[in-house]
DNA sequence: AAATGAGGCAACCGCCGTGTA
DNA sequence: TTACACGGCGGTTGCCTCATT
C-alpha cells in the first residue's frame, strides 16, 4: 500500500550546499524539469533528501530569483500584505514573485517586525526609512483602524453568509486556481556553460558555507546559465513538467514545476504584482504605484483557509473581491501612502 | 588583534493536505 | 476505504559574518 519512501533517511546529507551538488541538481532539472523531487536523489546520486533538493531548488537556484536589497516597495507591499494575510508567506511571495517565501519570511522575521517595532514605539518618529512619521501614521491610523474594523465585520458576515449558502459551485475555481498560480520558473534549456561557469566559481570559493552563503556567486551562476537559455516558454515546452508522474496538481502544488509554460512565462514577464488567471481574465487593484492583478488564486487562499490563530483570519475567509474593495476604498480614500502607513500601524500592531 | 555579541540567512523540522496504491 | 508517502508551508535552528568592545 502507499508509495514507496521518497529517500532513505540513512547516509542523507545536511547542511550546506556544496557547489558540486548544486551543479548536479540544477543538471538535473535542466534535463527533467522540476518536480518529481523524491527520484531526485537517487537519479542523481545526491546524499540528500528530495526535501531538500527541492527547497534548494525553489529557494536558491530557481531561475529569476532576486536575492537581497529589498526595494522600499518591496518593503511596503510585504507589509501591507502582512497585515492582510498573517504569517502566510507563500500567499505573500506569490505577490512578489521574484522572492521566495523563505526570503520574505527571514526579511520580515529579521527587518521589518524591528522596523514596525520600532515605528510603534515611537523610536523612530521620523521618516528615515522611507516610511512616514509615527506620530502622522498613528494619527491616521484612528479612523482607519475603526474603519478597517468596520470592513472587517462586514467581510465576516459577508463570508458567514456566502459559506451558509454555498450553491455556487467551487470546483471549477479551485481548478483554475491550481493553474493560475505565479510562478517564476521559466526555463531549463541545457547549459554547458552554466556548468563550467559555476565550477570554475567553486574553484574560487574558499568554502562550501561562504559558496552558499554567496548570492552574488548565484546571481552570477544563474546570469550565465540564463543568458544561454532560451525564451521560457519554449524551454519549459520541451519539459513538461507536468507529465511527471506523481507530480503533485494540489492547489499550493504549482509553485515551481506545476504550472504551464505559458503561464510561467506570462508570469516571470510581467512585472511584480502582474499575474494573469488561467481564463486570462484578471481583476486590478492598484496599490501604491504598481498595479496589482489579483488572480483567483489568490481567493484561494482565503476560501481555502482552515489555519487558525492568523492575524487576519476574518479577512482570509472573506472574498477576494471584498479585500480588493477594501484596498481600493482605502486607496482612494487616504492615498497611496495613506494605505501604506495604516498597513504600518496594522503590522505594528500585531506585536 | 582577539574576544564577544548581534544580526542575517540558508537549511532543517514537523505538521498538514492531498494523492496514490 | 485505508494506510502511507509526497509536496507545501510556516516555524525554528544553527552557522557565518560583521560590528563593537
Amino acid at each position: 500500500m502507499g508509495r514507496p519512501p521518497c529517500c532513505d533517511k540513512v547516509g542523507v546529507k545536511k547542511g550546506p550546499w556544496t557547489p558540486e551538488e548544486d551543479i548536479i541538481l540544477v543538471s538535473y532539472i535542466q534535463e527533467h524539469g522540476p518536480g518529481n523531487w523524491r527520484s531526485v536523489p537517487t537519479i542523481t546520486g545526491l546524499l540528500r533528501c528530495s526535501k531538500s533538493c527541492r527547497l534548494r531548488w525553489t529557494n536558491y537556484l530557481r531561475p529569476g530569483i532576486k536575492r537581497g536589497n529589498f526595494t522600499d516597495h518591496e518593503e511596503k507591499m510585504i507589509i501591507h500584505l502582512q497585515a492582510l494575510l498573517g504569517n502566510r508567506w507563500a500567499a505573500i511571495a506569490s505577490y512578489l514573485p521574484q522572492r521566495t517565501d523563505n526570503d520574505i519570511k527571514n526579511y520580515w522575521n529579521t527587518h521589518l517586525k524591528k522596523k514596525l517595532k520600532k515605528l510603534q514605539t515611537g523610536l523612530d518618529g521620523h521618516s528615515q526609512d522611507g516610511f512616514s512619521s509615527a506620530n502622522n501614521s498613528q494619527q491616521i491610523s484612528k479612523g482607519q483602524w475603526e474603519r478597517r474594523l468596520q470592513t472587517d465585520i462586514h467581510m465576516a458576515k459577508q463570508a458567514l453568509c456566502e459559506a451558509l449558502s454555498l450553491d455556487k459551485p467551487n470546483h471549477q475555481d479551485d481548478h483554475n486556481l491550481a493553474e493560475s498560480k505565479p510562478s517564476i520558473l521559466n526555463t531549463f534549456q541545457t547549459s554547458t556553460v552554466y556548468a563550467q561557469h559555476h565550477t570554475a566559481k567553486s574553484c574560487e570559493t574558499p568554502s562550501s558555507s561562504a559558496y552558499a552563503s554567496s548570492a552574488d556567486n548565484i546571481a552570477r551562476l544563474l546570469e550565465n546559465w540564463m543568458k544561454n537559455s532560451p525564451k521560457p516558454g519554449q524551454a519549459n515546452r520541451a519539459n513538461p513538467v507536468p507529465a511527471y508522474p506523481g507530480t503533485s496538481s494540489s492547489s499550493e502544488g504549482a509553485q515551481s514545476g506545476t504550472t504551464t509554460p505559458d503561464h510561467d512565462h506570462q508570469a516571470f514577464d510581467h512585472s511584480l504584482f502582474s499575474f494573469n488567471s488561467s481564463d486570462g481574465s484578471h481583476e486590478t487593484v492598484s496599490a501604491d504605484e504598481t498595479t496589482i492583478h489579483v488572480t483567483p488564486e489568490t481567493a484561494s487562499l482565503f476560501q481555502d483557509e482552515s489555519k487558525p490563530n492568523m492575524g487576519a483570519q476574518v479577512q482570509a475567509q472573506a472574498p477576494l473581491t471584498l479585500l480588493e474593495k477594501w484596498l481600493l476604498d482605502d486607496g482612494a480614500a487616504q492615498g497611496h501612502e495613506d494605505l501604506i502607513n495604516m498597513s504600518l500601524e496594522d503590522g505594528a500592531s500585531l506585536f
